[in-house]
DNA sequence: CACTGTGAAGCCATTCACAGCT
DNA sequence: AGCTGTGAATGGCTTCACAGTG
């Protein structure tokens, strides 16, 4: 219905993370690594953001009919240095031949096994106005793993209603359709002021990563993923740097 | 029409940057600060991120009337620690008292100033889609010097509908339209496959400053601020932790 | 010979702890 | 006595440069 939605692939970084997290093991660094080692320990959240990118690039190079990549081809498509590139992938495992490069196939699932993209990961969104819609239609979530479970507002002519092929259900029910719909993670789309008291009703009902839009801060226990993105804030941090640049 | 568009006030951190910038100056930490000294320097881009928080927060304690504050109480309210806090203030100066605290409105317009809010911003938002909607229409922009210029799209059936009380606008008129709205900022929301070509037309006609939703990298010239806010990284960084945090 | 994997160096950001004011 | 402002210490991330290897 309009130009945008930018259903398609490749993107970027972003987010300042919030995660309390009080992640179980402390000893990384493990001596020995066997290669294809199932649990990847902890990565730098740096790291994560760029992994994402490597991904997208490397969906498209494989797109494109490429069987092999190097990490400057890599580094290019994704928009950073080489170096950092092999420095985030050696985190991984040592998935590259020397002299030769990366297998993009092979590359692309060690990426998508770390990031914890091969499982499906249900998605609640929770208000339906127009930011809501548009993470419901983002085709970038359906074609990375991630399936919309529900979709919830509070106001009554929302409710009942479509968008694309769901039906925006009643957030007065949030509890039973999280659980009905196993929705394991959530977006909270929401005014800042509903915003902490429907993120403390996901957690209750098991919700243990969200991503909220709200601008607010948002308190949740240990244990809780938290993400925030503030629209604000980005156009906030433009005008510093568009001051800056005006001689 | 929903419960959404966060129109409030408070919010939260976000991105990484992007800036190839090729900021004039070097020198920062220059010996003498007269106080209200008018150009701050460079700023870390954590600290900006920051500064935003601590404006909303700001902006709260006001509306409920208080007069001073402390890092103490600032910074729970931001959701950072104090020392942080007072790190970050001091990099624009000493506008505290020390055994007493903060004025409330004084630092609101020094935090303001620097981030350079105090003049006003015309965004275009390029892409009218669900997304380019929910900017458009989103509260906390115009409530803090962003006034939304233009809305441009290229979907015939969009072009000429009115959105809040925007005309969407002919994408193909982009350079006449950013002119003549006397835009200085743009906000592309536009899928990542027209997303390069919009931005480089962007920069053609004078914009430095552009916030991308678009899922792709984007080359812009030195000089050029791009900030980009990836939907689906932000899932998959999440996906990540939801992963390392299952038993 | 080309390209990966990685120790070491350098840089940036956060935290600590306390001196300096009011 | 209390809270700010900040040097010093710490920790994390990025860049460098090169050894290792197919």
């Amino acid at each position: 219905m309009s130009t945008e939605d930018h259903t398609e692939d490749n993107g970027v970084p972003a987010g300042v993370t919030e995660l309390p997290a009080a992640h179980g093991q402390s000893l990384d660094q493990a001596s020995a690594q066997p290669v294809t080692a199932s649990l990847t320990r902890i990565l730098p959240e740096a790291t994560l953001a760029r992994l994402t990118q490597y991904l997208r690039a490397l969906i498209k190079l494989k797109a494109s009919g490429e069987l092999r990549t190097s990490s400057g081809v890599l580094a290019t498509a994704a928009g950073v240095n080489p170096a950092i590139l092999r420095k985030d992938l050696s985190l991984l495992g040592s998935y590259g031949t020397r002299g030769v490069g990366y297998v993009v196939v092979e590359l692309t699932e060690h990426i998508s096994k770390a990031l914890g993209l091969l499982q499906q990961w249900r998605v609640a969104i929770i208000g339906a106005g127009n930011l809501g819609r548009a993470l419901s239609g983002y085709g970038g979530f359906r074609s990375r793993g991630f399936e919309i479970a529900a979709l919830l507002d509070a106001a009554p002519e929302v409710i009942g209603t479509t968008v694309g092929d769901m039906e925006v259900q009643d957030i007065a029910d949030l509890e039973s359709i999280v659980q009905r719909s196993k929705a394991n993670m959530a977006v909270l789309s929401v005014p800042g002021i509903s915003a902490q008291d429907l993120c403390d009703k996901l957690v209750d009902c098991g919700v243990r990563s969200i991503l909220s839009f709200a601008p607010v801060v948002l308190n949740v226990p240990a244990g809780v993923n938290l993400r925030r993105v503030d629209l604000a804030t980005e156009l906030q941090i433009l005008a510093y740097h568009a001051q800056n640049l005006e001689a």
